[in-house]
DNA sequence: TATAATAATTTTGAATTCGAGATATTTAAT
DNA sequence: ATTAAATATCTCGAATTCAAAATTATTATA
């Protein structure tokens, strides 16, 4: 019995981690057809949804060492989709800030990325959506308490 | 109404990365002190659990392209986990063969790895996982089949 | 104010993964 | 039996990520 609910909760991250991988392999393809990977979508998006962002921030929001923040933010910037602004109250601070261009190529993809993963998600009905977001709540909320 | 779908759908993809990414966190942290990267745990489980298999089989299996299973493939031999077993039939094929080694590591740390999983999904009753499991297979079934 | 502790960003080197090409072998077709 | 196509593994170079160290700037403290 104590035996069947570990082999069940074993069972549950296999399926966990693969309906991710295979929700996020679909999606990665798609951004990377745009001419950008994932972080550098997540990065984008961001700026684009909630404005101007201190690099460090980035990295809170999109779990990123700071290392990688200026790996990313060095790519958006060639492809000129962002730029760098020198905080002037605090030399140590370095704003990103996503260019027209930036806006442009987001509002250019997003609809077509929502369609997709709602066309994943619509596998399941409204109300199971709903059921499994809130099981996947609990789960992620516990594991970072661990 | 179709717009409130769309928001769901992306909540719910959001969610189901975020569980992923806690509790892969924990899982590999805690096979990161047993000193293999999660690729390699999961090669030695498979040969543990499966037996021998020719490299490309694992390939399949844990989907990983056919260089980095090489590169995986000699780190787990330079462990000792595993050795080559030439195929007698077929001089293309190359066996990987879980070792005495391998085999007692991955005994002495399989059952925290498990109880570990098990804690973390343990927020959820035995009745909400197999609800879980059921929408995550839908999920990751439909998104294959895209 | 000089000094020490903090903080933000960048640099560097290592690890991991992929994809494309190279090599060796086997199978199928003529 | 040769040749062509397919298969399995490996090699190589590029991309991405992290962690630790280096740099620069700020804040707190003596």
């Amino acid at each position: 019995m104590e035996r069947d609910d570990i082999q069940q909760s074993l069972k549950l991250f296999i399926v966990l981690s693969r309906a991710h991988r295979s929700i996020n392999d679909k999606v990665n393809s798609f951004i990377a057809e745009k001419g950008l990977n994932m972080t550098e979508f997540g990065v984008l998006e961001l700026l684009y949804h909630k404005g101007d962002q201190p690099l460090q921030q980035i990295g809170g929001k999109i779990l990123l060492a700071s290392g990688s923040i200026t790996y990313v933010v060095d790519k958006l910037e060639q492809k000129e989709y962002l730029t760098r602004i020198a905080c002037k109250t605090d030399r140590r601070v370095t704003f990103a800030s996503i260019t027209e261009k930036g806006k442009a190529f987001i509002e250019s993809i997003f609809p077509e990325h929502e369609a997709r993963i709602h066309e994943m998600m619509s596998v399941l009905t409204a109300s199971e959506r709903e059921t499994a977001i809130n099981l996947l709540k609990k789960i992620g909320l516990n594991a970072d308490g661990k």
